[in-house]
DNA sequence: TCCGTTTTGTTGCATTTGCAACAGATACCT
DNA sequence: AGGTATCTGTTGCAAATGCAACAAAACGGA
């Protein structure tokens, strides 16, 4: 097993990595494209994930059935129900989008001062705490984009974001359909807004591709 | 300084605190109602902060002069434009509900290896990221909040929230104007709503006092 | 290539929502 | 007690939104 390329072992030896699996109950799995990671309605197992490569997405489907995109995870982040979308009473799952490698350690297992005192258990906390600040970082992005109260306001913040992060022009991670159930508004709606968008020129919009237009700079 | 009180030391000796207070560049501050905590529009200071008492809101105000309630800090929490709510573009600030003591640490300290290498370095990490999985957590849960499309489905979520964790009848923790900034919905539609919800039998309102009628279970 | 599934574009309609405005109630400070 | 600021309850109205439905286009697997 390669740990070096793995960010929450960075900074710490191979063979310390190996020690250290069993400390914290380290599980390696890898799942394909459209596979249930976790599902959150029956999984007391109180993990953390960390997604080693690929991407995944987190659902929440209502009483209704109605779903909703909760976050997209991303290589490098952590998720897992202790840390996150607890207890909502909805089911909630992780599915994936593209196939991907993952390591699950033990909560509890963490926080716990180890017995065998590990030379190199505090780096990976260490590790551990920047991989949650770039979560929690996230998580305050998508408030930030939830808290709009418009379609139109979210649409152009979620532009903006994306325009800065990936330049001019760009191309949506997800589909139409997705994006709607990202920004939690109804997607015949959302249509409908950027069409306005579109028309008050302020956006050119061409399937996926992307473009905010000078004025609002 | 008595650091026993405090979560973020637990498990920590005095004489290890007060060294480590350098190595962190930790700063003590108190602040009164209304008074502003921080101003993260020209804040580039990365610091984080623990509110070891008192209560504070973390509130956007846009070009527009909305107003949005972000996060509601609270004894124990951990905050900072570093962790959350960095960007948006917004002027963002936290602001002091009751009188507050806090404590700011220096983000790059933290992540840094400790050249001093106090033994007690790492604990304090392990600590933080204890308070940061909460945080995370109450997150989530602002995002399982803000994503219900609806105004009622917004409502009803937050009182079965509170009504879990406050017991059946319960006191709201803030004003109805308050509210609606946290529920991000103008608060006159709010209100109505509210109305709705009553005419229908699902809460009964007075005032702060709600209560969830037992049909709802 | 063919077939089934998902996505997209579109529309009508009832409902919800944001917005502005105002008067009365309440809380807060001196 | 008096005065100021905030909160609350309410309304009308225009605009935005959710919902349902359907056809065409695009996609993906066998």
């Amino acid at each position: 097993m390669d740990f070096s390329q793995i960010e929450l072992f960075d900074g710490i030896s191979a063979a310390s990595c190996t020690d250290m699996l069993v400390c914290f109950g380290a599980e390696f799995d890898s799942f394909r494209t459209g596979e249930v990671v976790c599902d959150y309605s029956d999984d007391p197992k109180r993990r953390v994930g960390i997604m080693r490569t690929g991407r995944a997405s987190m659902i929440r489907i209502d009483e209704s059935g109605n779903e909703t995109l909760l976050e997209e995870v991303e290589e490098g982040d952590i998720f897992g129900e202790v840390l996150c979308f607890g207890d909502g009473g909805d089911y909630v799952k992780l599915i994936c989008d593209e196939d991907c490698d993952v390591v699950f350690l033990k909560y509890d297992q963490i926080t716990k001062r180890c017995e065998k005192a590990c030379e190199h258990h505090s780096r990976l906390v260490a590790n551990l705490f920047e991989l949650m600040a770039k979560k929690t970082l996230s998580l305050g992005e998508r408030i930030q984009l939830l808290s709009r109260r418009t379609t139109r306001e979210k649409l152009m913040y979620y532009f903006r974001l994306e325009s800065a992060r990936r330049g001019g022009e760009f191309t949506l991670p997800m589909s139409h359909t997705r994006l709607a159930e990202y920004l939690c508004v109804d997607r015949s709606a959302m249509v409908r807004e950027l069409k306005r968008l579109t028309d008050d020129g302020l956006v050119r919009v061409d399937g996926k591709k992307i473009r905010l237009t000078q004025a609002e700079f």
